[in-house]
DNA sequence: ATTAGGATGCAACAGAAGTGCATTTATTGT
DNA sequence: ACAATAAATGCACTTCTGTTGCATCCTAAT
């Protein structure tokens, strides 16, 4: 088991009390969370410190950003099985209409995509619209 | 061979100047585009004009709404092909990454999507990052 | 021609994202 | 332990996108 501490300092980022909770905040969290949410979670903090930290572990592959249509960001913790950095490994997002938020199905893997002659497929982005299994009722 | 007048009176909506140098500016471009493309190529209209333009057409399904990632909403004009109203009938965009330009496939139909139970898919978003036919030389 | 309703233009606002700079905090070398 | 150095934080400010309210203009119908 892997510390915060270790994870950050093996990523050769400074360990700082505001990074700790911000990435205890991540992974309290099952959802992903925008910028704002955290901003209302350490509401003594500044909004570029904020910013600038989450900017920090994306850089690091600690966190992945999350483009869920809703037209702001969003951010998640990178998993055991998310290499979000290997492009050919990319799971997709669930945006539930009702509440709103936002997961990562880790587990479902996105489809081998064809693109026609000329094209070349690096990345995919794939989110999925509807409603999550809590506001399903199940 | 409808005209642009036909098409938008079979909307049920009115036929302005405006709207039909934007729907002609749209048809030229290939590519999507975002509210300030318009509006830099309209620098005399307003830019709420062109952005309730945007939104006549796009509730009358005359264009569609693309979300490719760059965090800017882009619409491109709905093809005979593209059912986008439609949800089971979706296609996909490419986005390329050297010249920022993003282009519908509309040939290119999204495989069936599969989450886990409890879930309830109503939607899907996808883009395909990477480089054009343009971009990449061929 | 008059009138009613939609279209357009102007102003203003909200929220997200980003930058520059000064200050504080942490790390390194002596 | 202390000075020098580098990074982290906080504050102020700016830009851009998206959006709304209101007044005015234009179009369409009677």
């Amino acid at each position: 088991m892997e510390t915060i501490e270790q994870l950050l300092e093996s990523k050769g980022i400074r360990v700082t009390a505001m990074r700790l909770l911000i990435y205890k905040f991540l992974a309290e969290k099952e959802i992903a969370v925008t910028l704002s949410d955290i901003e209302n979670a350490f509401g003594k903090a500044d909004r570029t410190t904020l910013y600038r930290t989450i900017k920090t572990f994306e850089e690091n592959d600690i966190v992945h950003q999350i483009d869920d249509g809703t037209g702001i960001t969003k951010y998640a913790l990178c998993e055991q099985g998310c290499n979000c950095n290997i492009k050919t490994d990319l799971h997709l997002h669930f945006h539930c209409s009702i509440c709103g938020n936002t997961v990562c199905l880790t587990e479902h893997k996105i489809p081998q995509i064809k693109v026609p002659e000329g094209f070349v497929a690096e990345n995919v982005n794939l989110v999925v619209k509807g409603i999550c299994d809590k506001c399903s009722g199940q």
